[in-house]
DNA sequence: GCTTGACATGTAAGAAATGACATGTAACTT
DNA sequence: AAGTTACATGTCATTTCTTACATGTCAAGC
């Protein structure tokens, strides 16, 4: 269960309300899990059910704070370390990329180029986040896998370019 | 929907049964979509309601051949060409290595070696494919990206490496 | 002749995810 | 004072996906 796993690992990076993990969950998990507020809310009562997360604090507007147990990190540690990784993928641009090149050249084009655009946005962005992290007082944990998502960006907006070239 | 035009799109490459596009599906897409038997026999049905795809041939076994038709196609490419991309992705490895720095390095290490070792392990199965690929008489048209997956697979597996020097 | 494994197709229950519906509060702007 | 936007939490119907059940054929090896 990854919503389950994300949750609790974004909870221990810091406690936050369903509607805070709702958007934090697009900000930095973007580019491998989608979760929205519908499944996140139910999922946080199952979390507190299981003993794995709770309520700290109340707030405003009938906001509820939530923080991860000690069980909660456990069962998170015991999930990173000792499950097997479910390996299968659902990416419905790579989708698009790989039956790309059953079109004729002038249907792809236009695709390709509109695809190496959202690349170079994403990596435009990213980079801003980047520098954003590199500004606070302490470092971020996750920083390294901002580094990994930059590099891969560039090797696939020149994998396009090449494409459009070649066709 | 895209299950449903991945599947138009193997039916593009080449007719085939239901048991056999399931295999396909994890041969060729397995790092973007899966679908397993008991979606593709139901969503091969609905292709052929809705016209885009049809029984050519029945063989063996009660086999029966599908492949797409002129609709499927044009369908395909409406998909491909008109439709705006659903981004949201999938990716369980990718929560985990988002998650994995959460870990103390006792802990992560083990964890990232494992991942390398599964990068690796794909790379060498993506060359043996592109290997078999190039022995053909025609060119598969999908075999640029082969050559995408190929590129991304040492930037990820160089990252874990940096990873595993620093922790 | 028998067994095993690959081929081959289906259904059905339950879990997970999506998208829409529904409601209300607090802060800021005009 | 009214309007707008962001904050905040929920439910529910539908769709999609997973997992297990269920059945049968054909080829190869023993």
């Amino acid at each position: 269960m990854s919503l389950r796993h994300a949750l609790l690992g974004l909870l221990t990076v810091n406690p936050g309300t369903g509607y805070e993990l709702t958007q934090r969950f697009d900000r930095s998990l973007s580019n491998a899990w989608h979760a929205s507020h519908s499944q996140i809310y139910p999922e946080l009562a199952r979390l507190d059910e299981a003993g794995f997360a709770e309520v700290v604090s109340e707030g405003a507007r009938g906001s509820r704070t939530w923080a991860v147990t000690d069980a909660g990190r456990e069962e998170l540690r015991r999930w990173l370390t000792e499950s097997e990784p479910n390996r299968s993928v659902r990416n419905e641009g790579a989708v698009r990329l790989f039956l790309l090149t059953l079109l004729d050249p002038a249907d792809r084009r236009p695709v390709l180029e509109r695809e190496r655009a959202h690349i170079e946005e994403e990596h435009r962005q990213l980079r801003a986040l980047a520098a954003e992290l590199d500004a606070l007082p302490e470092p971020a944990a996750f920083r390294p896998v901002i580094d990994l998502a930059l590099r891969l960006g560039p090797v696939m907006a020149e994998w396009m370019t090449e494409q459009l070239e070649d066709g």
